[in-house]
DNA sequence: TGTTAATTGCAAACTATTATCAATTATTGA
DNA sequence: TCAATAATTGATAATAGTTTGCAATTAACA
């Protein structure tokens, strides 16, 4: 995916432009950040690069993820049971959909979102920033499955 | 509020209709979330009793709301700072507004949700089952106070 | 009222995240 | 190229919010 290699070209540079230090650790949490489908957990992260780096830190994989959240390029998902994901494909707020049984999120395309803001807006006086909106239900695979 | 009564006389019929005993705790922790227009915290909900039974524990406030979302009569609003607020006025999905500066959370009306709902469902082949919907910005209190 | 199972309060346990700190390493400029 | 230095890392301790275990208490029902 094109995009995806971009988008870690991004992350990488916002990383130097703002004098942090490129080590391969930062790397390989930035690479997985940006080009995965599946909005990874810290654990997930950690998991996929402790294969090959074996000392890989969980608290470096936090950090890491709090520096890329304060450039503004990844976008955590923290959910209500507790749960946090992260996506670094997308780093601004959009809709998601959420399977409650297999885990898996989806991003749909909405229309109508900006109309409600400017709604919302205009009936409770707020000066809205951002948004987070979440569809839960269960996706067709596993909708189909027979267990 | 004659329809915050009303809520709390449902959650009330609802814990004993499902063989649970009506405690005073319990009954003071249905009253607060029924009446409360503030989406209370735990702590909130916590301290305010304790104003009067200065024995309630945490524990109670936490197991009762477990109770009460299990029974449906209460909605659980976890944000991704993972504070929780809790509104047993509204039990069932429904928007909110945040203010990020007093934290005061507002429900405005908003008609196209339901659409929206099935526009996902028609893109994802989810079957959607519920949903989170939250705008955070500055209510008009907060932007007006000049500190 | 007495019996019984649910509920409570307290404290310990737990979980996800953050902070501490010595050792390591990327960057820089000579 | 390499030495100086400041950021970063890994391991572990600390933290905060929530939950669990258990003995004592209490609501519900006969």
């Amino acid at each position: 995916m094109a995009q995806h290699i971009q988008r870690f070209e991004t992350i990488v540079r916002k990383l130097r432009d703002h004098g942090h230090k490129i080590t391969p650790q930062r790397l390989a949490i930035a690479r997985i950040l940006a080009t995965s489908e599946g909005h990874p957990s810290v654990e997930h992260i950690h998991a996929r690069i402790a294969e090959d780096f074996p000392t890989m830190s969980l608290a470096t994989v936090y950090r890491n993820i709090v520096l890329m959240k304060s450039l503004g390029e990844v976008l955590e998902l923290g959910f209500p049971d507790g749960s946090n994901r992260y996506d670094g494909n997308k780093p601004y707020p959009h809709p998601h959909v959420v399977c409650t049984k297999c885990k898996k999120i989806v991003d749909p395309d909405l229309e109508s979102l900006d109309e409600m803001k400017d709604e919302v807006a205009r009936e409770t006086n707020f000066k809205i920033l951002h948004h987070r909106l979440d569809f839960f239900g269960i996706c067709s695979d596993c909708s189909t499955e027979k267990t």
